[in-house]
DNA sequence: ACCATGTTGATTCATTTAGTCGACAATATA
DNA sequence: TATATTGTCGACTAAATGAATCAACATGGT
């Protein structure tokens, strides 16, 4: 039940691309220095993403990649989707002709349950929303030299 | 994202187990019956589970495992956990340390919200509660072939 | 003693993940 | 137009993980 670096390293580009966004586009090369990831990696990675059409690349000088869609109009439902492929923790639950035991067995209720919950969290977050957050915790991150260190470490999750 | 066959395997195994219990323990190779699971690779599946004190094994003849609890003190998460790891989606939401990021990426948050996602269905399910609904199941299966066929195959899930 | 059962570790095989590389295509600009 | 800059794509590799099997052993009934 791990995400692979496609997920985690995907989102983390375009909530990059996103908070460097201006009209011109933006390289490749900046992202995976500022995330550091490598850059032939991080080409693949983009790859979905642009036939999503969630994002458009232009080659050449002063080429890169531009969101397509404002960042309030992209949820990330939608984008692990495709990173990862879909959401759901077992394969019976979306194609339920592949399982001998659909329609009796207890399990795939749960399993579909959490898909669902995991669905909800994703489809109720957009890319803008990932940017104000992140705006936020790097103001945070400032001021904290300046005094108030406030809640920035926050406990420890009981709950693995 | 996806369950490995641990977790799949694992909790069916269970549930089995739940289903079929009585004074005298069940030996694996009904269970691997039943469920059809090769019987070599159910006896790895259910290490955890003994070593986690969900379940107690004995060996020799009339053998087998045996529910250490009462159905309704067994948690979901507590036999995932057991036999997947950690339900977090990521490391770092575990083992902050580990992040060179920590406290000012954004994606952590998401994450996080999704690992609690989860656990709150796999925290608010029992054995019992499956049992149940298995039973429930089974029955409704069994009065098919009666006449009232209905809701038995539902609608397909419209969100992957 | 003997059979039935669980325990453990080694081993195998296939798949997926993570990552690199090189040849190519397109675009801006000097 | 030439060149540097950027993205695209497919082939390739190495490592990790997943799935499963097997053999040797431990242990408890009969």
């Amino acid at each position: 039940m791990k995400l692979s670096t496609r997920g985690r390293y995907g989102t983390r580009a375009l909530l990059d691309l996103a908070l460097h966004s201006d009209e011109s586009p933006v390289p490749l090369k900046d992202i995976a220095r500022r995330q550091q990831i490598s850059l032939p990696y991080l080409e693949h990675l983009v790859t979905p993403l642009v036939v999503g059409e969630i994002i458009r690349s232009t080659r050449g000088a002063h080429g890169g990649i531009s969101l397509l869609k404002s960042p309030e109009k992209i949820r990330l439902s939608e984008v692990i989707r495709l990173l990862e492929g879909s959401i759901a923790p077992v394969e019976c639950v979306i194609h339920p002709d592949i399982c001998p035991r659909v329609g009796s067995c207890a399990m795939c209720d749960i399993w579909d349950e959490i898909r669902k919950a995991i669905c909800g969290v994703l489809e109720g977050t957009t890319l803008q929303e990932l940017v104000e957050r992140q705006r936020q915790k790097e103001a945070s991150r400032n001021g904290e030299t300046l005094g108030s260190e406030g809640a920035v470490r926050a406990e420890q999750p009981k709950d693995t």
